[in-house]
DNA sequence: CTGGCTGCAAATCTTTTGCATCCTG
DNA sequence: CAGGATGCAAAAGATTTGCAGCCAG
């Protein structure tokens, strides 16, 4: 608890357990999943909280805001320039830490000033791929 | 309008509206731009029918979900393998139509079978960056 | 102590659904 | 003329907001 002190928010049991379940998560929760996943420590939990916790980290830096999923956001807790896998079956992510250089010719970019990218690559995971095998 | 017809869907005049709309269009327009565009000529026009028309036109491969913008779908009728600069300020969204090589070392895709992807790519655009200056 | 945080509920926004009626093929 | 489409309203989800009371710094 005490590298979360740099994070210069205030430090509520609620963020913490929500930092715990976030540090090194590698699953992409959504708010709900944050939110079931903290409620079993803290049945009063809201989503209130949940949401306003994540703004903040978020604003900090700690967290991404990923909009690969169409139903809802995922979050991050990785800030490492990083790209995802998802599985056009069951959604589920993982990460691709590999740093692809990309570039565009001037003439495409439309006057745009580049500043990053994300790249989603879509898949079958070895989960999905087994169970319709199966059918 | 006789091109429609190989859709195989029943042609409206609204979803000939919608169609009409979407035709070249490269704005990526939300549901409710869609809804709003084609209301001016049909003032019944509900909601209903501009999801229940996209759903059918994504079914058969016309328009594509883009799940770029947080906020809500954006949809993309050119259905060519292209990839996206989104204004980080504004929203606005822009082609690029450009092939990029991506591949992952095997060790890197946790036994995915890998079928697509989409770059999108972050900046500011130029009415952006001219507003920004002006401050 | 005090401003930021919590938690509840209500509000908002996007998208979906049920259903009676309509109209394309 | 039958089955799919329309349009309205209500429902469903995700996220945001208002606000009174609470507590970390």
């Amino acid at each position: 608890m005490e590298r979360y002190k740099q994070l210069g928010i205030k430090l509520t049991p609620q963020r913490l357990a929500i930092l715990d379940y976030l540090d090194g998560n590698k699953s992409h929760p959504s708010a709900e999943d944050i939110y079931r996943a903290v409620s079993k420590r803290f049945p009063t939990m809201s989503f209130a909280t949940v949401y306003n916790t994540l703004g903040s980290l978020r604003y900090k830096g700690r967290v991404l805001e990923l909009t690969i999923d169409p139903k809802k956001k995922r979050y991050d807790p990785d800030t490492k320039h990083h790209h995802h896998i998802i599985c056009i079956e069951c959604k589920n992510i993982v990460d691709v830490h590999k740093d692809f250089k990309l570039s565009i010719p001037d003439a495409l970019t439309e006057g745009f000033d580049l500043i990053g990218n994300h790249i989603e690559f879509y898949g079958i995971c070895p989960k999905c791929k087994k169970r319709k095998k199966g059918l």
